[in-house]
DNA sequence: GTCTATAAAACGATAGAC
DNA sequence: GTCTATCGTTTTATAGAC
């Protein structure tokens, strides 16, 4: 027998660290503000390595660092909406882990693309579609969550939709105004908006 | 008489043009991303004004340009909050002009103070600070138009803050996916709140 | 107050030794 | 595949003429 042979290119650990460090640099201080040098400072990285696994730059990086908090954060929804459990309390206690989240991080960590989607979204045209692909993917595991619990086809998207905003627009109040409280009020409101969902059937 | 002296060096049109070219760039591009330069070329401006009327440089402008913009919006939500009107209607009609000046812009223009609220929470204070001022001065206008249509107080502020997170998180979602759809979504989830917080009186 | 020339530093990216 | 030295540009900011 030959010895296994993974996709090498794909999983290389100075990749991996790479995307995290990147990402948790653009999602907290932005991508535009953060330099490659401090990418490469937080990965431990030396700076050719960059331009070996992302030979265009620091916009390949983007596009990577985006897909993989796009998919970190699609596995994490997928925990917290479990088919087993009251899809309405758990909806409400996404929020709530979100707020307790900005305030153990003084208001930094919520959501990680927020910020990176609005600042490409106009400049940067592969990132952008990187952002939008990982948003649509939240959205699925939402909308399937929904309709598991019973929620009609086309209202089960638009409460998708509706979680998502009030979830997004919460981050964006709190963040700025460094308070939870717009994070607990949206989860109410985003609890009541899948009660409502589920009731009109 | 004296000739009347108006307090100058807040109304020099050479300031105006600086602060109005810098919101509308940091607004599409970003804060980060938007060199000096830039914001110069655009307003027709030469180097050194600049710092003649902002000593404290980029920043400086910066936190002027995000009052503007927080005023200019309050401005315009004051506009579309009459209080002869049905707050109801008014609500969901907002959503739906955001959603056509989106389309018409190429889902640039939405919220001008997202984008650069988002970058600067965690890396620049005197900037957060003056987000957060012009964010807590849009809930004040949509709080008393609730409180006038004869919401309860405490119904009004979290409305406020509903109808504010479904609007920011919809211009996230259409701005990043180029679609129109959630701005119309989220704008019937916002005006049904409207209608669920009148109701509970 | 307006404008230009320039400084000092940081930027992303590359070349080439190992 | 790893690492360093460096290139060429661009950045914010300043100095000083007008």
């Amino acid at each position: 027998m030959s010895e296994q042979e993974p996709p090498a290119e794909k999983q290389s650990a100075t990749r991996t660290r790479l995307i995290v460090s990147a990402l948790g640099l653009f999602s907290r201080n932005g991508y535009a503000a953060t330099g490659v040098k401090a990418i490469l400072a937080d990965a431990k990285t030396p700076y050719g390595s960059l331009y070996h696994w992302f030979p265009g730059g620091k916009r390949e990086l983007g596009v990577a660092a985006v897909a993989h908090g796009g998919e970190v954060y699609r596995g994490l929804f997928e925990t917290r909406y479990p088919t087993d459990l009251d899809v309405i309390a758990a909806t409400e206690a996404a929020f709530v882990e979100a707020a307790d989240m900005l305030e153990a991080t003084d208001f930094a960590d919520s959501c990680p693309l927020a910020t990176i989607a609005l600042e490409v979204a106009n400049t940067d045209e592969p990132m952008r579609q990187a952002a939008a692909a990982a948003f649509e993917s939240w959205l699925t595991v939402f909308e399937q969550r929904f309709l598991a619990a019973g929620m009609k086809p086309d209202r089960a998207r638009e409460v998708a939709v509706n979680v998502f905003c009030l979830l997004e627009g919460a981050a964006l109040l709190a963040r700025t105004t460094k308070s939870p409280v717009p994070m607990h009020v949206a989860g109410k409101t985003a609890a009541k908006a899948v009660a409502d969902g589920l009731a009109t059937n």
